[in-house]
DNA sequence: ATTAATTTTTAGACAAGTCTAAAAATTATT
DNA sequence: AATAATTTTTAGACTTGTCTAAAAATTAAT
């Protein structure tokens, strides 16, 4: 990883075991320039707390998806798809992450994150939603728009940045797509909400979140004039094709596939 | 750099030749997903318009930095320097960024950007100034401390964003320091300024800009009350050390250094 | 319970970007 | 002009993250 010096007078004093133990839990407070090399010596940092690099950022963000949606270890495959990569970088990257202890990891066995590694994914959603609020509500994006810039924007390393942004926003408490927005502590607050597909005839609700989140799906929520906020009453079921006919805002009627019913939310 | 698949029976009609021309120029707009490799050729994509990496990003900005102060071909110790690198590792670079044709490159001669190399070394400071507005503006970080963030954000890769947080923020002219921001074509808007240090004693002038960008310094100007837009008007000066007297906003007096009136810039 | 299919891991390679140490070229000095 | 000092480049190594191909482990199927 990286690299510290400590001036020979002082290194030669401590013993390794020691110097060893305090860059385990090294933080940098301030960084003092040594004449020359030569008077110092060399150690390399084994271990460090704190940072954490983008690619395992995202392999963090990506079992912590899983784990969401599976309830058991997620396996290398699944990691490898989520992320577009091949099993053999997954497998490499775990052994990295089990080294830092950010998971949980035993050949053949999948992988669960630990409580740090909660920690780390859950701090990146939160970035990602923040920057997704930002985008869609002062910058003009649609919501099938700002994924891929939140992608990018989520790895900027500033805890401070982000609660300074939080607030410029109003503290929102969920980002465009309905999803909840974590606060500094990881905390998520969970809302009442069900799937359109679990509603019966004649109940109403307001549209609060959507479960797919792919640009066509949303573009097509777009069209047909189902997006967060409007109110909806469901009319007719087809149980033929899942398929059901709703009243929008009190206004038009659509009738929407099960495609539909079953990736979007209502609130009673 | 990439890889190209090509499907057998379409990319053996094509000759080698021809293959390397379309990749050269490649820019996708769309990609398809073939059914198995074993039906595909495989070929490297050698050379790649577009693509430019965060660290390239950094070489040509400091090339550019460097070029602008010294009116004279960059030298390797100096982008060295600038990006707190190594001789070693900033030849390795030069070589690659002049493959690529975005600078000019002799060995032992130094370096200049060509039109392109200068072209992506703007919009980076384009990026970076807004950035910064934003940071400064917005989220009520001082001037001192948003470059750190900003060199993180201007690595977005996006021209519509900044477009659209250019709109957002009103199009701004000037960045928190005072540096102008060039617009979408690369053109900066020049301002008729001088150094508080050419100013002769009875002057009057506004401070607009810093010539020095350090924290420290700005830290400085914050705690003397020598800020973007104040009133400046000169007392006194005192050969003997380059210090002089001021009037600060029709106010307060302050004697500053010469270190401080040759990093302000005013305008008459 | 063996074989077959699938999943996962290892082994080995590669690209980008960096570094140190040594060699080569350039510039400065006597 | 020859030597010394400086600058720049090469050579070789290392790290991170990725890949392909082959081996090993696990799970499914006959």
């Amino acid at each position: 990883m990286d690299t510290i010096y400590f001036l020979k007078n002082i290194a030669t004093q401590l013993r390794m075991v020691l110097i060893t133990q305090i860059a385990e839990n090294l933080c940098f407070l301030s960084v003092h320039v040594f004449p020359k090399k030569s008077m110092c010596l060399k150690f390399k940092i084994i271990h460090s707390i704190t940072m954490i690099s983008q690619a395992e950022e995202n392999y963090l963000k990506a079992i912590f998806k899983i784990s969401e949606r599976e309830a058991k270890a997620a396996n290398t495959n699944a990691v490898a798809a989520e992320l577009k990569t091949t099993a053999a970088s997954v497998t490499d990257m775990l052994r990295k992450l089990a080294e830092k202890e950010l998971i949980f990891y035993e050949k053949y066995r999948g992988v669960t994150l630990t409580t740090e590694g909660v920690r780390q994914a859950t701090q990146l959603i939160r970035k990602h939603r923040i920057w997704e609020v930002f985008l869609c509500e002062r910058l003009g994006y649609a919501w099938d728009e700002c994924h891929d810039l939140a992608e990018q924007l989520e790895h900027i390393q500033s805890n401070d940045l982000i609660d300074r942004l939080d607030e410029f926003l109003g503290k929102p408490k969920f980002d465009p797509h309905g999803d909840p927005i974590p606060d500094q502590d990881g905390n998520i607050t969970e809302r009442q909400q069900r799937l359109l597909s679990t509603l019966a005839v004649g109940e109403k609700g307001i549209v609060v979140g959507v479960d797919e989140h792919s640009p066509a799906f949303l573009q097509h929520l777009n069209r047909i004039g189902v997006v967060l906020g409007v109110k909806i009453e469901v009319l007719e079921t087809f149980d033929f094709d899942g398929s059901i006919r709703l009243r929008i805002n009190n206004a038009a009627e659509v009738v929407v596939s099960d495609r539909v019913s079953n990736g979007v939310f209502v609130k009673i």
